[in-house]
Parts: C-alpha cells; sequence; structure tokens
DNA sequence: CTCGTTCATTGATCGAAATCAAATAAGACT
DNA sequence: AGTCTTATTTGATTTCGATCAATGAACGAG
C-alpha cells in the first residue's frame, strides 16, 4: 500500500455510496469513517495473498481489483473482479481466519480499508452494520454462483455475447459502449485465455457487434440474445 | 413441503448445532425457534424455484438439497450442495428479492424454514444473528470460489482426487469411506457429467483407489495428490 | 514523433470432457 | 425371488477451448 491517509472529502463520498455504507445509519457510517484507511495501488499490487492471517476488509472506491487463486504449478484463475464502490468480498473473513484468494490491483486504484477486528466489534454492537455485511454476501453469492453456471453452461460466445448485452447501456437496443478494463481482464473475469475472447468477439461479427479497441458498438441486441 | 410440524427434541437438536445457529446467544436462539418451522420433503420435491419472490430461509436437517441453474434450453448446472447443518445460502435474500436459483431435495429430507421477513426483523435487534448470517455467507463465498477456480483449474481426476482427499475420515492416512450420496450427485457437485466422473474413477484406479458401488478405498493418499 | 513494451489477434495443434448410444449393474417394490 | 426402474459403466465421436507460436496493433515514455 504506498500511500495511506485518512480518507478526503472525495474518497468520503465514493464511499457514502458505496455498497457497505450506503445502508448505514449516520451514527455506523461515522464509526466505519472513523477507522477508514485509504491506501492508493499502483497496478499490478497485491492486497493480500492466498493463506495470509486475513485482518483487513476491503473496498474499492477506484479502478479494479482482481480476485484470483493459484495453482501449485502458478497458474491463475480469476474468481472475482471487483469495481468503485464494490465491498472485497473475498475480504470478509469473519471467523479470524485467512484469505483464500490473492487480490490484485488490475489498474491503479484507491482502496478503503478497515481493520477486521474493529469491523467485528463494530458489528457486534450494530446490527445495520452486520446486516449490510450479510447483504453484500448474499449478493455477491448469487453473481458467484450465476458464473460458475455460466461457466458450466455456455460457450465463450455465449458468455461474451451475455456479458455485452448486460453491460450495454442502451439497455436492449442498439448502441455503443465502452469496456471498463482491458480485454484481458475481461477474458478472466469470463473465464477465458485471452485468445478465446478473441476468437470470441470475431465470431460476434457475424450477428452484429463491431469491435474497435475497447469501443464495443452491438448493432442487433435480439441477435445477441439468440446466439 | 409435506409435514409441516413445529420442531421436535431430534430436530431441534440438530438445529441447535447447525452453522446458523451454534454461535447464536439463548436469546436469538429462542427467537429462531420460535419462527422455525420443520418440513419433510420426499425426493425430488423442489425448495424453491429460480427467480420466485424469496420469502424463506433454508435450512438443512437431514438429507441433502442440490442448487442449481436452469439454462434456456433446460439443461442444468449445479452450483451448491447442502447436508445437514448446513444453511442454503442461496435462500439467504435478504434485500427482499427472488431466488436466484434452484433448491431440491436430493433425497428425503428434513428441511427447516424460516420466514424471512421474520428474519430480518429478529436480525435488526440482534447482531448477534445478523453477524452469523454473515458469518455463514462469507463462509460459503470462499468455498464457491474454490469450486469455481477447481473448476477452471483441474481436470476431472484431479478434482474426484482432491474431493477424496478432503473426505477420507482417515486424513493422510490410507483407508476406507463411503460416498454420503449418489456418484450422479457427486458429478453435479464437481462440475462432471456422470460419464467423466465415472472415467475419472477408473482412471483412479490406477493410483491406488477402488471403488465398490458407494464404498471408496484409498491406498495411497500421496499419490492421489500428484494426480 | 518514434521507439519499445505490452496487449490483441490469428493460425495450428492438442487434449479434455460433453454428448450420443448401448450394455450392465444395482435397487426398490411386489 | 422376480420384475421394473433407475444408476452406472463403457465405447465412439465430436466439440470446445487451452496452449504454443508468430504477427500485428496500441499505447506510454522520452
Amino acid at each position: 500500500m504506498n500511500r495511506l491517509m485518512k480518507p478526503g472529502a472525495r474518497e468520503r463520498e465514493t464511499l457514502l455510496n458505496s455498497g457497505l455504507l450506503s445502508a448505514l445509519g449516520v451514527e455506523s457510517v461515522a464509526a466505519m469513517m472513523e477507522i477508514a484507511v485509504i491506501g492508493s495501488l499502483p497496478a499490478r499490487q497485491m492486497l493480500f495473498r492466498e493463506g495470509e492471517a486475513a485482518d483487513m476488509l476491503h473496498c474499492v472506491l477506484s479502478g479494479y481489483v482482481r480476485v484470483y487463486k493459484l495453482d501449485p504449478d502458478g497458474r491463475e484463475a480469476d474468481v472475482e473482479l471487483y469495481g468503485p464502490g464494490d465491498l472485497i468480498g473475498a475480504s470478509v473473513v469473519l471467523d479470524g481466519g485467512r484469505y483464500g484468494a490473492t487480490a490484485q490491483a488490475a489498474e491503479p486504484s484507491l482502496i478503503a480499508r478497515f481493520d477486521l477486528k474493529r469491523v467485528r466489534d463494530i458489528a457486534a454492537r450494530r446490527p445495520d452494520l452486520a446486516m449490510a455485511l450479510a447483504n453484500a454476501l448474499s449478493g455477491q453469492l448469487s453473481r458467484v454462483f450465476a458464473s460458475l453456471a455460466d461457466d458450466r453452461l455456455h460457450t465463450a460466445p455465449q458468455r461474451v455475447a451475455h456479458y455485452l448485452l448486460t453491460h450495454c447501456p442502451a439497455d436492449g437496443r442498439a448502441g455503443s459502449f465502452r469496456l471498463p478494463y482491458q480485454k484481458s481482464l475481461l477474458a478472466g473475469k469470463l473465464g477465458l485465455a485471452p485468445e478465446a475472447l478473441s476468437r470470441a468477439f470475431s465470431m460476434l461479427r457475424n450477428h452484429g457487434v463491431s469491435v474497435r479497441g475497447r469501443l464495443v458498438h452491438i448493432g442487433d441486441p435480439d441477435a445477441l440474445r439468440r446466439i
């Protein structure tokens, strides 16, 4: 963690709107703000590693954090990608155990960190915080269920098509948008090798999708849904 | 749900030792016991379906519950398998939304159900319950992360070997044990077609594993680890 | 603007597991 | 025990995506 600091006005703002804090009462927000520490991370820096004693809760303010697990041979499998406002679910280790995965900044990022012990103390007297944690986790659990099922049921072009449909701002209509991060990151998030993502994109060109750099144009959303 | 009833002595016992209730204070336990309803399910009966409004929290007392997602063509992908004492994480929908997956009894089962609205009410005044929920969810999240990574990194024989190692009571030593459920269920849990599981078992025969029905004998745990 | 590095695309090959099909084994119920 | 149903195994084929290798494009630093 490069620079450590108390939250400034800008970070406060993001933090207040984050999934974790947005539903809290004022007193719980104050208690959490009290213990928040902001850190800025350069790209590729680790937040925590699989197996380390878990002592911090993390929340992304800006940038993206990639969470992955390692294989004995060093191969990596991404399990989640967290963006601005997200509580890093893999860092919610409430029983004093160890992190079950590694978290790495995928680009320069601003992260809020909370001492887990203190979070536990606050949550033990403030049900709204405990519920906010449970809420965030239940949402993440169902998202992971969705990607697990997606992995097992759909081909690469189908997963990419689904990603595009759910991330295109013009919901249901033709339109353009910009991928929020590198294609290699997207590939990891979708459980694909970068080559497979590339091939999926080129297959989708026959279905009304055009890609130039990070710019994606969807010509026929219905065709995409039928892939 | 076939028979509905208040918990009897036997069910109370299991419930008290379950992941959800075991860490609660006496008053929270009492409050939860108050609203618990026990139901017995025949094999194959659904507890809830993907997309239904979520109004109940479920906890398995006996038997196994398979949670899966459906594909437009009707294909199924198992995302989790819950056994005795497990809180069904997919039924923890705290924001009043809908179930994100379908839950089906894999064999005749006894299930404790709690009205979600009332659980929310209790948790809103009792931090220990909210924390127990968060705890259960964080544990499940990390287990799902593990299976997602396992899926992406390991071959079928490797996943089966890993399963056997972690489920063999004689931890680390040679020994026998009985699979807790049908092989087709295990296949689903591991994200494999039943045929693939069968082939994985026959491959493992060359590595000191013998299988007869549900009976598995592990001759050389170290060999399994090296698969 | 240009160099140099990282990222993305494309091609060729290979391996793993799904799928289809059929035979065998195991259970459940009379 | 005998029958009927459901599980499991085994074989043949096919598809998908990983991997290896090489080229081409994009981007940041000087």
